[in-house]
Order: structure tokens, then C-alpha cells, then sequence
RNA sequence: GCGGCGUUAGCCUAGUGGUAAGGCCCUGGAAUGUGGAUCCAGUCAGAGCGGUUCAAUUCCGCUACGCCGCCCCA
């Protein structure tokens, strides 16, 4: 047993985590550029007070599940419990409500929560995000909703159930609260000690208590659907009607709420319903909705927006349940090794222009006798084994031998590459930059089309 | 944060108040220098600390970590 264990809830990403990992990141950002979100990073920690102010001193979770920074035994920094209030930080320090409206950002990071682990409750953990400010719109709820929910069927995850509902925005909050909490003070007596402490605050948070008889008198309290204003009725019908022309197929939850107060109209949440998921209540994979209120709490100017962000973890979790294959961990597709003994400087000058023309190429270093090193060639993963130091690799030729082909060339050295290139493919190489692709031309027609109906130049 | 149950090697799994067993993996070797097989050998363990005991991996306590249920889930 090793000396030292992670601290508690937190977890390594050994190579084939990571590379799980990043094969979900690739594919969430290379969506969310496609829908025009462009990534933002922020820093780990926060002042306390960013997530004080947003998630609201109601919520113990704000308060006794942070994890506080000091350094030299004072501060007032904690660890980012989640994604969005760093966020609209982020987007007023830079004055980004400035900047042409929408902003549409992307993030994908660890966050940090004190929480008591369980199965796929961490307290480091994942999440990739969107954050859409400065558009009203219910076709913004509806963009984000459809991202998920096209990421889900992209990346295989098909035992998923999407859960939408309206609580209402601020001005018809008030409302709503008095008219739930009308209703549930009936049954103040039936509640249990928990969900009636609840009365007197987050009355909507009623919905969520776990208590069979507590749901059971849910279950029949007003509908915030029925509830609302006229305006928030509009907005949810045009939130539900994009998606049905989308094909994106929900369903209503009238009991949906979300913990936060800062919510205002659309919440949404995307469930998993494997049994496997399933036991211990309902598992959300991905959760959001709008925060109309949320940059003015911030102190910034009032400026709408909606937001989503889904658990990389427990994802991960639940494509490995359904059998979906993720991306292993970088495997040599090329090994060189060597019959002649100590000659491992030999094998890295015959590695390196091969690793220049873009293949992955691993060097055996030791000086074991070939069919050990022909074996850990293969136990690495390798398709190819590049062979010197043998009597058929003489005077300026190496062996380029396929393995899984079980056939062989002697190459000369000048030719190494190119041998090669017939059993394996090069790695796409990324880029530091991008050509710019408005350019005319760069997409390959020819610019400046000429409309024989355009008016001739005189 | 509260309660319950757990922790034997890198992984999986036995067993025991008195020398801790096996499989996989890994390493080396054999036959051969062009292969994952086979054979032989090797490395590596009772989470940590304390207590009871002649003796503790085994019984008890504390701590760490995990799982389950609460709390909470931004």
C-alpha cells in the first residue's frame, strides 16, 4: 500500500481516464465552436463572496461545502464550486457586456466541493459548461438545450431523459411562492422535520424532498406552470416548440426546480434512467436553465441570461455502462528496436525523422535479445517495428516489419519513412493557429463569383 | 458534517490468535536472436497508528481512504 492516498473525493486521471478525458473535451469543444460559444477560462479560486452572492446564504451548500484557500493562514478565496458565477465575473471584469450581444462562452474544468463522497459524487470534479448572456430570447434556452442533447447522441449516450419546466421569473416569483407556500402550510404537520424547514424559505425546494409522503402532497401542489405570469407562459411555449421542431424530444416535470434560487423561467436537466443510475434516485447528468437576474446580482448592468453544465465524470460513467468505447491511451504505432546491442543512440536517430513525419514512434532502449523486444514492441500497442542491428539490416538498411501482417521489407534508411507510411497513418499534428477562413477564396471557390444577373460594370 | 459497512501485492481472490496461499500483470531466464504461446525463476501484501495478548493480518480503539444511507447537490 502506498504511504500517501488522494485527499478524500478526489480521484487520479491515470492515462486511460485522461485520455477519456480529453476525447470528451474534443468533442464538447469542438461542438460548442460549432454553435459559436468560444472558451473561457478562469482562474481555480474565487473571492468567497463571487459564490456567496450568487448562489445565495440560503443554500448551505454555498457556505459549508466550499472549500476555503488561505494562504499564510488567511483569505478570503475558495475553491470554484461550480462554473457559472466565475463566469459572470469573468464577463463583467472584462466588460464583456460591452462586446456584441450575445455572448456565447464554453468552459470545461474541475470544480471543488466538500461534499461526502459516494459513487460518482466527488469532490474534484468535472464539468463542461455554456454560458449564454445577453440574449432574452427563448431561442437561447432552446440552443442550449439541443447542444446537450445533440452532444448526448453524438458522443452515444442514449439512456437519457430530458426534463424540462418554468418556475417563473422574478417579478412573478413572489407570487408563485405565496401560493405554493399557501398550499404546503395545509400539510405543515405532514411534512417532515427537513422539507418543513423549507416552508419558510426556498418553497419551491419542497419539491425536491425525498420523503415518500412529502412527494406524495407534492405531487398535488399547484403547478408553477399554472402559476406564472402571461410573459413566462409565452417564453415556455416558445422554449418547448423550438425543440419540438428540432426533434428534441422532453418531457415535463412540473416537480423540476433547481437548488438555486437565481433561477428564473426555463430549468432543465438531463436525467439518466439506466437502472444502474437509477437506484439511489435520479441521477443528472446535465442541468441548467436561465438566470435573467443573476449579472445584476453580480453588479452588473441587468442582463439576461441561460446557462447549462453537465458532470464529465459521471458521463464517462454512463457511456462505459452502455458499452461506448472511448478513445485508449496514446499507443507507439511504430517501435524501433535493435539486434546490435548497446546502440540505443543509433535507435533514436532512426525514431526522429519518423517522428517528424508525424508517426508515433516508440524506442525500445534496452539491449535484450530481439524476440523480448519484438514482445514488448507488440505488448506497447505497436503495428510497426522498425529493426537495425541484424544481419539483414546491413550497410544502411533497416528492417520495417508490419505485425499484425506478419510481413517484412529490408528499407533502405533514406526510405524509412515512406516504408512506413504503407502500414501506418501520420498523427494529425494541431495547429497554433488557423487560416483564415473568411478570406476570399479559402474555401477553395473561385472569389468574386460574376452574376450574369448582376448589372455589367460600365 | 452525521450514521452503517468495508480495506490482504499493481489487479482479483483464499485463509488464519502462532511460517499468509493462488491467479493475472510485471521482471529475468530457458529454447531461439523475428513475436504475444510454453517452461523455469523472481519482485511485490494484511491502509496507518495505538491497545489487549506470550503471540494480532485476525480481537478492540483512533485516523486515512472507499461504498451505502442522510444532509446537500450551485
Amino acid at each position: 500500500m502506498p504511504t500517501y492516498q488522494a485527499p478524500r473525493g478526489m480521484r487520479d486521471l491515470v492515462p486511460a481516464d485522461a485520455a477519456a478525458f480529453d476525447g470528451l473535451q474534443a468533442v464538447v469543444q469542438a461542438r460548442a465552436e460549432r454553435y459559436g460559444f468560444a472558451r473561457i477560462v478562469t482562474p481555480a479560486v474565487e473571492d468567497r463572496e463571487v459564490f456567496l452572492r450568487t448562489s445565495g446564504l440560503t443554500s448551505d451548500a454555498a457556505g459549508k461545502e466550499m472549500y476555503e484557500v488561505a494562504l499564510h493562514g488567511e483569505g478570503t478565496l475558495a475553491l470554484r464550486p461550480e462554473g457559472t458565477a466565475p463566469v459572470v465575473r469573468a464577463f463583467l471584469q472584462a466588460g464583456l457586456h460591452r462586446s456584441p450581444q450575445p455572448v456565447r462562452l464554453f468552459y470545461f474544468e474541475p470544480m471543488w466541493r466538500g461534499q461526502r463522497p459516494q459513487a460518482l459524487r466527488f469532490r474534484q470534479f468535472w464539468q463542461w459548461g455554456l454560458e449564454c448572456f445577453g440574449a432574452a430570447e427563448p431561442a437561447a434556452d432552446v440552443e442550449i438545450v439541443a447542444f446537450t442533447a445533440r452532444f448526448f447522441a453524438e458522443v452515444g449516450l442514449s439512456a437519457v431523459e430530458l426534463q424540462l419546466n418554468t418556475i417563473g421569473d422574478d417579478a412573478c416569483r413572489p407570487k408563485i411562492k405565496a401560493a405554493l407556500g399557501e398550499y404546503f402550510d395545509k400539510y405543515r404537520d405532514e411534512l417532515d422535520d427537513d422539507c418543513r424547514r423549507r416552508l419558510g424559505g426556498s418553497v419551491l425546494r419542497i419539491f425536491d424532498c425525498k420523503n415518500p409522503h412529502d412527494r406524495a402532497i407534492a405531487a398535488d401542489a399547484p403547478k408553477t406552470r399554472e402559476l406564472i405570469c402571461d410573459e413566462d407562459r409565452a417564453h415556455f411555449a416558445a422554449v418547448t416548440d423550438g425543440l419540438d421542431r428540432l426533434g428534441v424530444a422532453y418531457r415535463v416535470v412540473d416537480t423540476l426546480v433547481r437548488g438555486l434560487d437565481y433561477y428564473t423561467r426555463t430549468v432543465c436537466e438531463f436525467v439518466l434512467t439506466d437502472p444502474a443510475f437509477t437506484k439511489a434516485g435520479e441521477i443528472a447528468v446535465a442541468a441548467g436553465g436561465r438566470y435573467d437576474g443573476l449579472v445584476a446580482a453580480m453588479g452588473g448592468p441587468a442582463a439576461p441570461g441561460v446557462g447549462i453544465a453537465g458532470g464529465v465524470d459521471v458521463l464517462l460513467s454512463a457511456l462505459r455502462q452502455e458499452g461506448v468505447a472511448m478513445r485508449a491511451g496514446p499507443k507507439a504505432d511504430v517501435y524501433v528496436i535493435s539486434g546490435g546491442g548497446d546502440d540505443a543512440a543509433d535507435r533514436l536517430q532512426l525514431a526522429d525523422p519518423l517522428r517528424e513525419a508525424g508517426f508515433s514512434v516508440g524506442v525500445d532502449y534496452s539491449s535484450r535479445p530481439l524476440e523480448k523486444q519484438l514482445e514488448s514492441a507488440l505488448k506497447h500497442g505497436a503495428r510497426v517495428a522498425v529493426i537495425r542491428g541484424t544481419p539483414e539490416a546491413r550497410g544502411g538498411n533497416v528492417v520495417v516489419r508490419d505485425l499484425v501482417a506478419k510481413t517484412q521489407r529490408v528499407t533502405r534508411l533514406a526510405a524509412v519513412v515512406t516504408e512506413v507510411g504503407r502500414h501506418v497513418s501520420r498523427r494529425v499534428a494541431p495547429r497554433l493557429w488557423t487560416p483564415d477562413e473568411h478570406e476570399p477564396g479559402a474555401a477553395g471557390e473561385t472569389p468574386f463569383l460574376v452574376d450574369p444577373a448582376d448589372p455589367k460594370e460600365a
